[in-house]
DNA sequence: CGTTAATGTTTACACGTGTAATCGCTTAAT
DNA sequence: ATTAAGCGATTACACGTGTAAACATTAACG
Protein backbone atom coordinates (compact mmCIF):
# COMPACT_ATOMS: atom_id res chain seq x y z
CA UNK A 1 0.00 0.00 0.00
CA UNK A 2 1.03 3.47 -0.58
CA UNK A 3 3.07 5.77 2.32
CA UNK A 4 1.36 9.28 1.56
CA UNK A 5 3.52 12.44 1.77
CA UNK A 6 2.75 12.95 5.76
CA UNK A 7 3.11 9.60 6.68
CA UNK A 8 6.50 9.60 4.40
CA UNK A 9 7.67 12.30 7.00
CA UNK A 10 7.26 10.03 9.51
CA UNK A 11 9.28 7.00 7.85
CA UNK A 12 11.53 9.81 7.42
CA UNK A 13 12.40 9.91 11.04
CA UNK A 14 12.26 6.47 11.64
CA UNK A 15 14.77 5.75 8.95
CA UNK A 16 16.39 8.09 10.91
CA UNK A 17 16.83 6.40 14.04
CA UNK A 18 14.65 3.71 15.58
CA UNK A 19 12.94 2.05 17.65
CA UNK A 20 11.14 5.40 18.62
CA UNK A 21 8.32 6.26 20.71
CA UNK A 22 5.24 8.23 19.76
CA UNK A 23 6.38 10.90 21.55
CA UNK A 24 10.17 10.96 20.19
CA UNK A 25 8.80 11.23 17.09
CA UNK A 26 6.05 13.79 17.81
CA UNK A 27 9.18 15.52 19.19
CA UNK A 28 11.22 15.08 15.65
CA UNK A 29 8.72 15.97 13.13
CA UNK A 30 5.86 17.52 14.38
CA UNK A 31 7.38 20.99 15.11
CA UNK A 32 8.58 21.31 11.53
CA UNK A 33 5.32 20.38 10.67
CA UNK A 34 3.33 21.99 12.50
CA UNK A 35 1.49 19.01 13.27
CA UNK A 36 -0.08 18.07 17.05
CA UNK A 37 0.88 15.10 18.63
CA UNK A 38 -2.74 13.84 17.73
CA UNK A 39 -1.50 14.03 14.64
CA UNK A 40 1.43 12.10 14.21
CA UNK A 41 -0.37 9.29 16.03
CA UNK A 42 -2.92 9.17 13.66
CA UNK A 43 0.11 8.95 11.05
CA UNK A 44 1.52 6.34 13.09
CA UNK A 45 -1.59 4.23 13.47
CA UNK A 46 -1.97 4.34 9.76
CA UNK A 47 1.31 3.27 9.40
CA UNK A 48 0.66 0.21 11.01
CA UNK A 49 -2.27 -1.04 9.08
CA UNK A 50 -0.33 -0.71 6.16
CA UNK A 51 2.22 -2.40 8.05
CA UNK A 52 4.65 -0.10 6.85
CA UNK A 53 5.72 -0.12 10.11
CA UNK A 54 5.89 -2.34 13.56
CA UNK A 55 4.82 -1.62 17.36
CA UNK A 56 7.01 -3.48 20.24
CA UNK A 57 4.93 -2.69 23.17
CA UNK A 58 7.35 -1.75 25.94
CA UNK A 59 5.48 -1.08 29.44
CA UNK A 60 3.05 1.55 28.35
CA UNK A 61 3.83 2.88 25.74
CA UNK A 62 5.30 1.33 22.35
CA UNK A 63 8.32 1.45 20.02
CA UNK A 64 8.03 2.04 16.12
CA UNK A 65 9.95 0.56 13.85
CA UNK A 66 9.99 0.63 9.98
CA UNK A 67 8.75 -2.44 8.26
CA UNK A 68 9.81 -1.07 4.81
CA UNK A 69 13.48 -0.30 3.82
CA UNK A 70 13.23 3.22 3.12
CA UNK A 71 15.81 1.74 -0.51
CA UNK A 72 12.41 0.63 -1.38
CA UNK A 73 10.66 3.45 -1.10
CA UNK A 74 12.44 5.45 -2.43
CA UNK A 75 12.83 3.04 -5.45
CA UNK A 76 9.44 2.66 -5.74
CA UNK A 77 9.01 6.28 -6.18
CA UNK A 78 11.68 6.95 -8.23
CA UNK A 79 10.61 4.20 -10.32
CA UNK A 80 6.98 5.50 -10.97
CA UNK A 81 8.34 9.08 -11.32
CA UNK A 82 10.95 8.22 -14.21
CA UNK A 83 8.72 5.40 -15.98
CA UNK A 84 5.96 8.24 -15.75
CA UNK A 85 7.71 10.97 -17.22
CA UNK A 86 10.91 9.67 -18.62
CA UNK A 87 9.75 6.94 -20.71
CA UNK A 88 11.84 4.57 -17.96
CA UNK A 89 14.88 5.93 -18.86
CA UNK A 90 17.02 7.78 -16.17
CA UNK A 91 19.45 9.46 -18.94
CA UNK A 92 16.13 11.80 -20.26
CA UNK A 93 16.08 12.40 -16.40
CA UNK A 94 19.21 14.40 -16.16
CA UNK A 95 19.28 15.65 -19.48
CA UNK A 96 16.19 17.42 -18.38
CA UNK A 97 18.14 18.45 -15.08
CA UNK A 98 21.05 19.59 -17.61
CA UNK A 99 19.12 21.32 -19.70
CA UNK A 100 17.19 23.60 -17.21
CA UNK A 101 20.59 24.60 -15.42
CA UNK A 102 19.63 22.34 -12.61
CA UNK A 103 23.25 21.50 -12.02
CA UNK A 104 25.82 22.61 -10.22
CA UNK A 105 29.19 22.44 -10.80
CA UNK A 106 29.62 20.11 -7.48
CA UNK A 107 26.72 17.80 -8.85
CA UNK A 108 28.48 17.19 -12.72
CA UNK A 109 31.73 16.41 -10.66
CA UNK A 110 29.96 13.88 -8.74
CA UNK A 111 28.12 12.79 -12.04
CA UNK A 112 31.02 12.39 -13.80
CA UNK A 113 32.72 10.60 -10.77
CA UNK A 114 29.96 8.03 -10.92
CA UNK A 115 29.80 7.11 -14.67
CA UNK A 116 33.46 6.54 -14.02
CA UNK A 117 32.87 4.24 -11.28
CA UNK A 118 29.73 2.95 -13.22
CA UNK A 119 32.13 2.29 -16.62
CA UNK A 120 34.77 0.43 -14.11
CA UNK A 121 32.51 -1.42 -12.35
CA UNK A 122 30.35 -3.70 -14.62
CA UNK B 1 -2.53 24.07 -8.47
CA UNK B 2 -1.33 20.64 -8.38
CA UNK B 3 -2.32 18.44 -11.39
CA UNK B 4 -3.02 14.99 -10.32
CA UNK B 5 -2.52 11.58 -11.64
CA UNK B 6 -5.45 10.85 -13.92
CA UNK B 7 -5.12 14.40 -15.14
CA UNK B 8 -1.58 13.79 -15.83
CA UNK B 9 -3.01 11.24 -18.51
CA UNK B 10 -5.08 13.86 -20.36
CA UNK B 11 -2.18 16.32 -20.00
CA UNK B 12 0.34 14.30 -21.75
CA UNK B 13 -2.37 13.55 -25.20
CA UNK B 14 -2.04 17.47 -25.29
CA UNK B 15 1.30 17.73 -24.84
CA UNK B 16 1.62 15.29 -28.17
CA UNK B 17 -0.78 16.79 -30.17
CA UNK B 18 -3.03 19.72 -29.54
CA UNK B 19 -5.45 21.58 -29.85
CA UNK B 20 -7.58 18.37 -29.40
CA UNK B 21 -11.64 17.76 -29.15
CA UNK B 22 -13.11 16.09 -25.97
CA UNK B 23 -13.32 13.40 -28.36
CA UNK B 24 -10.35 12.76 -29.91
CA UNK B 25 -8.67 12.83 -25.85
CA UNK B 26 -11.43 10.45 -24.95
CA UNK B 27 -10.25 8.49 -28.15
CA UNK B 28 -6.20 8.84 -27.15
CA UNK B 29 -6.46 7.80 -23.83
CA UNK B 30 -9.72 6.33 -23.07
CA UNK B 31 -9.31 2.79 -23.78
CA UNK B 32 -5.72 2.08 -22.19
CA UNK B 33 -7.41 3.29 -19.15
CA UNK B 34 -10.68 2.19 -19.20
CA UNK B 35 -12.48 5.47 -18.78
CA UNK B 36 -15.34 6.31 -19.98
CA UNK B 37 -15.81 9.61 -22.17
CA UNK B 38 -17.56 10.71 -18.97
CA UNK B 39 -14.48 10.41 -16.65
CA UNK B 40 -12.51 12.26 -19.54
CA UNK B 41 -14.89 15.72 -19.72
CA UNK B 42 -14.30 15.73 -15.83
CA UNK B 43 -11.02 15.60 -15.99
CA UNK B 44 -10.94 18.24 -18.64
CA UNK B 45 -13.08 20.50 -16.52
CA UNK B 46 -11.06 20.35 -13.55
CA UNK B 47 -7.92 21.08 -15.84
CA UNK B 48 -10.24 23.77 -17.28
CA UNK B 49 -10.74 25.45 -13.73
CA UNK B 50 -7.02 24.63 -12.33
CA UNK B 51 -6.40 26.91 -15.45
CA UNK B 52 -3.75 24.01 -16.87
CA UNK B 53 -5.68 24.00 -20.66
CA UNK B 54 -7.52 26.21 -22.44
CA UNK B 55 -10.85 25.44 -24.42
CA UNK B 56 -11.60 27.28 -27.68
CA UNK B 57 -14.95 27.38 -28.85
CA UNK B 58 -15.29 25.81 -32.46
CA UNK B 59 -18.75 25.35 -33.05
CA UNK B 60 -20.44 22.85 -30.52
CA UNK B 61 -17.28 21.53 -29.43
CA UNK B 62 -14.63 23.26 -27.59
CA UNK B 63 -10.69 22.69 -28.82
CA UNK B 64 -9.01 21.94 -26.08
CA UNK B 65 -5.11 22.67 -25.42
CA UNK B 66 -2.17 23.17 -22.52
CA UNK B 67 -1.74 26.41 -20.52
CA UNK B 68 1.03 24.65 -18.51
CA UNK B 69 3.90 23.16 -20.53
CA UNK B 70 5.29 20.04 -20.01
CA UNK B 71 8.67 21.05 -19.24
CA UNK B 72 7.31 22.91 -16.23
CA UNK B 73 4.93 19.92 -15.11
CA UNK B 74 7.48 17.84 -15.61
CA UNK B 75 10.09 20.09 -13.64
CA UNK B 76 7.88 20.53 -10.85
CA UNK B 77 7.38 16.76 -10.16
CA UNK B 78 10.96 16.01 -10.52
CA UNK B 79 12.51 18.80 -8.35
CA UNK B 80 9.82 17.48 -5.54
CA UNK B 81 10.90 14.27 -5.78
CA UNK B 82 14.89 14.67 -5.67
CA UNK B 83 13.96 17.40 -2.59
CA UNK B 84 12.38 15.02 -1.02
CA UNK B 85 14.49 11.67 -1.17
CA UNK B 86 17.50 12.90 -2.33
CA UNK B 87 18.83 16.05 -0.38
CA UNK B 88 17.85 17.77 -3.74
CA UNK B 89 20.66 16.70 -5.27
CA UNK B 90 20.62 14.53 -8.73
CA UNK B 91 23.87 12.78 -8.15
CA UNK B 92 22.57 10.75 -5.43
CA UNK B 93 19.24 9.43 -7.82
CA UNK B 94 21.98 8.03 -10.27
CA UNK B 95 23.47 6.87 -7.72
CA UNK B 96 20.90 5.11 -6.41
CA UNK B 97 20.02 3.47 -9.47
CA UNK B 98 23.40 2.45 -10.06
CA UNK B 99 23.23 0.59 -7.12
CA UNK B 100 19.96 -0.87 -7.62
CA UNK B 101 21.27 -2.44 -11.09
CA UNK B 102 18.64 -0.52 -13.14
CA UNK B 103 21.07 0.95 -15.45
CA UNK B 104 21.25 -0.89 -18.90
CA UNK B 105 24.26 -0.95 -20.97
CA UNK B 106 22.61 1.82 -23.22
CA UNK B 107 21.93 4.86 -20.15
CA UNK B 108 25.53 4.09 -18.48
CA UNK B 109 26.56 5.04 -22.62
CA UNK B 110 24.01 7.74 -22.70
CA UNK B 111 24.54 8.69 -19.55
CA UNK B 112 27.98 9.04 -20.56
CA UNK B 113 27.96 11.22 -23.24
CA UNK B 114 25.18 13.93 -21.47
CA UNK B 115 28.04 14.25 -18.84
CA UNK B 116 31.20 14.18 -21.24
CA UNK B 117 28.59 17.30 -23.27
CA UNK B 118 27.90 19.35 -20.01
CA UNK B 119 32.07 19.02 -19.10
CA UNK B 120 32.12 20.79 -22.75
CA UNK B 121 29.52 22.96 -22.70
CA UNK B 122 29.55 24.52 -19.37
C1' DC C 1 -41.28 22.18 -36.23
C1' DG C 2 -40.39 18.57 -33.10
C1' DT C 3 -37.34 14.87 -31.69
C1' DT C 4 -32.95 12.97 -31.30
C1' DA C 5 -28.16 12.98 -30.98
C1' DA C 6 -23.96 15.22 -29.63
C1' DT C 7 -21.60 18.13 -26.28
C1' DG C 8 -20.77 20.39 -22.43
C1' DT C 9 -22.25 21.31 -17.29
C1' DT C 10 -23.66 19.80 -12.85
C1' DT C 11 -24.10 16.53 -9.44
C1' DA C 12 -22.68 12.13 -7.18
C1' DC C 13 -20.22 9.21 -4.37
C1' DA C 14 -16.68 6.41 -2.19
C1' DC C 15 -11.98 6.48 -0.76
C1' DG C 16 -7.49 8.42 0.71
C1' DT C 17 -5.34 12.16 3.11
C1' DG C 18 -4.33 16.01 6.24
C1' DT C 19 -5.44 17.37 10.47
C1' DA C 20 -7.28 16.79 14.69
C1' DA C 21 -10.60 15.97 18.95
C1' DT C 22 -12.61 12.67 21.98
C1' DC C 23 -12.98 8.27 24.38
C1' DG C 24 -11.17 4.77 27.14
C1' DC C 25 -7.82 2.23 29.65
C1' DT C 26 -3.89 1.84 32.61
C1' DT C 27 -0.63 3.39 35.77
C1' DA C 28 1.18 6.58 39.07
C1' DA C 29 0.40 9.74 42.70
C1' DT C 30 -2.28 11.00 46.89
C1' DA D 1 -8.82 3.01 46.89
C1' DT D 2 -9.64 7.29 44.13
C1' DT D 3 -8.33 10.42 40.97
C1' DA D 4 -5.47 12.48 37.62
C1' DA D 5 -2.40 12.05 33.81
C1' DG D 6 -0.48 9.77 29.98
C1' DC D 7 -1.10 6.89 25.97
C1' DG D 8 -3.24 4.50 22.47
C1' DA D 9 -7.68 3.68 19.84
C1' DT D 10 -11.66 5.46 17.77
C1' DT D 11 -14.18 8.90 15.54
C1' DA D 12 -14.50 13.25 12.85
C1' DC D 13 -14.49 16.09 9.04
C1' DA D 14 -13.31 18.71 4.95
C1' DC D 15 -10.98 18.40 0.63
C1' DG D 16 -8.92 16.23 -3.52
C1' DT D 17 -9.29 12.42 -6.64
C1' DG D 18 -11.01 8.62 -9.50
C1' DT D 19 -14.84 7.41 -11.69
C1' DA D 20 -19.03 8.27 -13.59
C1' DA D 21 -24.27 9.30 -14.15
C1' DA D 22 -27.80 12.79 -14.86
C1' DC D 23 -29.12 17.09 -16.74
C1' DA D 24 -29.18 20.80 -20.07
C1' DT D 25 -28.51 22.86 -24.36
C1' DT D 26 -28.09 23.18 -29.11
C1' DA D 27 -27.71 21.73 -33.68
C1' DA D 28 -29.17 18.49 -37.17
C1' DC D 29 -32.48 15.40 -39.30
C1' DG D 30 -36.80 13.80 -40.55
Amino acid sequence: MRISDAESLVMEALWRESPLTAEDIAAAVGPEQNWSDKTVKTLLNRLLTKKAIAAARDGRRYLYSPIVARADYVQDESRGLIDRLFDGKLAPLVSHFAETNQLTPDDIAELKRLIGELDDGE
